[in-house]
DNA sequence: AGTTTGACTCCCT
DNA sequence: TAGGGAGCCAAAC
């Protein structure tokens, strides 16, 4: 797979996150069959341009760790019904898509390549 | 062409 | 749950 065809496909799962539900890097690039590329995922959406609509929001790292990156989000996030730990930990343990019932057909990925959970 | 940096993740404490 | 360190890849310098 090359650059851009990962780029695409970040855009595009990014893209099918439901309202009220947080994805992360990882999966992510789990999902596309790179489980190593979830800095370039990152990198991706850094440079996502605003017109395709991406709700990179709804992204944050793996564990809700630290912030999801920029701390403004946070308050986004919980217009959306994501509720957060005392601290500003997101709480993905509830809002993390379910995507194994969200089916992926619409983005084009194939399940097999993609070892997920 | 080598070094630095970044919207990261995993492991351990 | 929180915080620090090592590993990771690509782009920028």
């Amino acid at each position: 797979m090359d650059r851009a065809q990962f780029y695409k496909e970040v855009y595009s799962i990014t893209k099918e996150i439901p309202y009220g539900n947080v994805f992360t890097y990882g999966k992510i690039a789990q999902l596309i069959g790179n489980p190593q590329y979830s800095r370039m995922v990152g990198q991706a959406l850094s440079h996502a341009p605003k017109e395709e609509d991406l709700p990179c929001h709804r992204i944050v790292n793996s564990q809700g760790r630290l912030v999801p990156s920029w701390q403004k989000q946070k308050e986004l996030l919980e217009k959306e019904g994501i509720t957060f730990k005392r601290n500003g930990c997101v709480n993905m343990s509830k809002h993390l898509w379910d995507i194994t019932g969200s089916l992926t057909s619409t983005i084009g990925i194939s399940p097999t390549s993609a070892t997920w959970q």
